[in-house]
DNA sequence: CGGTATCCCCCGCGATACTG
DNA sequence: CAGTATCGCGGGGGATACCG
């Protein structure tokens, strides 16, 4: 994907940008993640070695630069100001998926991506001091991915596939693609919530205060079009 | 290029458009082509199959519509809704490609295609109301793509590979990255001409009037940032 | 954790020729 | 003009195993 033999600046971006997990890869690093495995639980489905010619791609043009950690091993992919710039495309790109793109199918619903993307969208400036441990029960979910646990203090949130080891204070309980389109801001929250479709069990308080943290898909709030029938048919 | 296993709208998005050649045909579409061949003038190097699918991806998308003229074989290929919304990508990533896509080759420099994206950028009411031919030589173009005619009129412009038939009302003789890097805004026009570098012959008139009349590319007025050397190297 | 190494398959794509 | 038809190859990328 090199040559489109002309120098519009959408085909040379195009060499770049126009390229397998690309723009998934730069939505991971825009989205904060530094480290090689945080970028690949944002694009599960990536092999480890594709990640890696992609990230190399990148910094070759000129879009992220490395940096060697001290402590730990491996590197660190930071955005340049060009990468950082971005944003823009990707913008207008998930913009126009929110409003325009198909409609999403079972194989779409990857119950540990919508974790890993809902960790990042809590906030935390309305978070109880204490640490507080959620439970996420997918009823529908296949059997390695049907439960997760958010642990959120402050500071941080940290997504589990396993027992943190901390008292869970509350249970949620839902199918995938009940909390899926919530968080694509297709259905509102309250009434899968009041019609037992989500499905929390622990402090009232918790389950009172739980949907206001929820920040949704940064997308969620672009409304999507009917689909207009075939157009003078 | 369909699976991402993932709802997010950027990567369902990419399914379409980070398909290759995709993003340059939405783009002469959005530039107002509407038949085959003028589509591929505009992205000369995609093969005629390729182009067929790409075009019948975009209508399964819902992005384009085909409409059959009377008169004329075969169809129009026109923008729906959705595919009027791609100008907002096509600004972002054309933009973005303006300030930070690497440096043009010699393979990038089709005089053709700028020819041809020039065509379309002549701001047509301040042309005089009889027609204008102008010739363009590539001093350094391949013999093939050596020459071209411009035959503007106040209704239309055309490109000829030929001689139109008409008389000449002015030449103009340049390399391809003269105008070329005129054209993307990187270098301005006049010391060009001064230097003798774009080298006009005929009407004193045309040769004052024709600069005005040429709007360069969309992203000419997007300024290219230095490139930052390595960054903490 | 942060990648390599290897293998192999498939299909995307280029090239060319042809047709109504 | 507006595509089809056909062929063939190259390498992109999926899967899996392995390593420091």
């Amino acid at each position: 994907m090199s040559d489109f033999g002309q120098f519009c600046p959408i085909a040379l971006a195009s060499e770049v940008l126009a390229q397998k997990w690309m723009l998934l890869v730069i939505r991971e690093l825009n989205a904060g993640a530094t480290r090689f495995n945080d970028i690949r639980r944002g694009v599960p489905r990536i092999s480890p070695t594709l990640l890696k010619q992609r990230l190399t791609q990148l910094e070759a043009a000129g879009i992220l630069f490395t940096r060697s950690l001290q402590g730990s091993r491996g590197v660190e992919y930071v955005l340049t100001e060009s990468g950082l710039e971005l944003k823009s495309v990707l913008g207008a790109v998930g913009q126009w998926g929110q409003r325009w793109a198909r409609d999403i199918s079972a194989d779409d619903l990857d119950p540990g991506w919508l974790v890993w993307a809902m960790h990042r969208r809590l906030d935390q400036s309305l978070m109880p001091d204490d640490p507080v441990t959620l439970a996420l029960e997918f009823v529908d979910g296949p059997a390695k991915q049907r439960f997760f646990w958010l642990v959120c203090s402050n500071k941080a949130v940290e997504v589990c596939v396993k027992p943190p080891g901390f008292e869970t204070d509350l249970w949620i309980k839902t199918r995938v693609i009940t909390l899926a389109e919530v968080w694509r801001g297709i259905r509102p929250i309250q009434p899968e919530i009041a019609a037992g479709r989500i499905d929390m069990r622990g402090s009232s308080d918790l389950q009172r205060q739980f949907p206001t943290w929820l920040m949704y898909s940064l997308f969620a709030g672009v409304e999507r079009p009917p689909r207009s029938s075939l157009p003078l048919a």
